[in-house]
DNA sequence: GGATAAAATGTTAGGTTATAACATAGCCGC
DNA sequence: GCGGCTATGTTATAACCTAACATTTTATCC
């Protein structure tokens, strides 16, 4: 991760634009629908949107969520391990947890096997607290 | 994972050739490239991939993995714990391990904000050993 | 400050991946 | 056979992403 102090300082005026978005949205977003709302601001094209968030990514302030093809604002904390995303199937709401342990077995399960990991991606789909509490009432 | 040692005799004819060009394949596969390895068999358009795809996933035969767009037939253990796939980036090749604290430590993460975790994806990319070795001598 | 290189942006076009909508055909229990 | 269910076929379209190339902005060095 690749985050420093300094990321947002140095943003451009597009990685600005997209990452406010992001951060505005109580939901994770596709890039199309950013591009709907950047438009206004005069985005045209979705390369627009595409290049920022690679960008963001880069830098650590923005998340992709593979298995929803959208994009999040990643939380405020500085993190070195790999984040988890709890979706929510519900209500879309996604939240970003971190753990040392699960971080270290992850390494584990794939080293048996002589596997040098780069980036791991863990996403659990399931019930938020919210969804979870008003659905059994 | 509703997996049971039926679930293959009971598939279809599209299903099964699905399937099939999936275990015939070393590494996961696309729904386009699917698609036209079985033209030959008479497919002729995406959905009739999709649709096999899908209820092969729900027999749990089949995992898709989020992060390639692409879906690879399941090792032919019964599995009840969450699969963690090991993608190289390299050779493309993917193995398929389990681990039954990873599983419990991601339960773990999640239920304590009260999320009722339903599936979770785990996906390592990174070097196999293979690729590892030949880049390092 | 001006030359230069690097990064970011603008724009058009096109490729890949996935789903909607509706019609048809086979299977199974009653 | 009838009704309900699942699977299939087919056309069209939506959603997601990238290539290629021109232009502009920013950073750096002298």
């Amino acid at each position: 991760m690749k985050k420093d102090n300094s990321a947002k300082q140095s943003l451009t005026k597009n990685q600005s634009l997209v990452l406010q978005a992001l951060a505005e949205a109580d939901q994770p977003l596709g890039a199309y629908e950013l591009l709907n709302r950047l438009q206004p601001s005069g985005f045209k094209a979705p390369l627009q949107v595409y290049r920022a968030l690679d960008q963001l990514v880069e830098k650590g302030l923005v998340h992709r969520l593979e298995s929803l093809n959208a994009w999040t604002a990643c939380c405020e904390d500085q993190h070195s391990y790999t984040p988890v995303f709890a979706i929510c199937d519900d209500c879309g709401n996604v939240t970003e947890h971190f753990d040392e342990q699960l971080a270290g077995n992850i390494e584990k399960v794939t080293k048996r096997s002589g596997f040098t990991p780069d980036r791991s991606i863990i996403e659990i789909h399931g019930q938020c607290d919210d969804c979870g509490t008003i659905t059994q009432s």
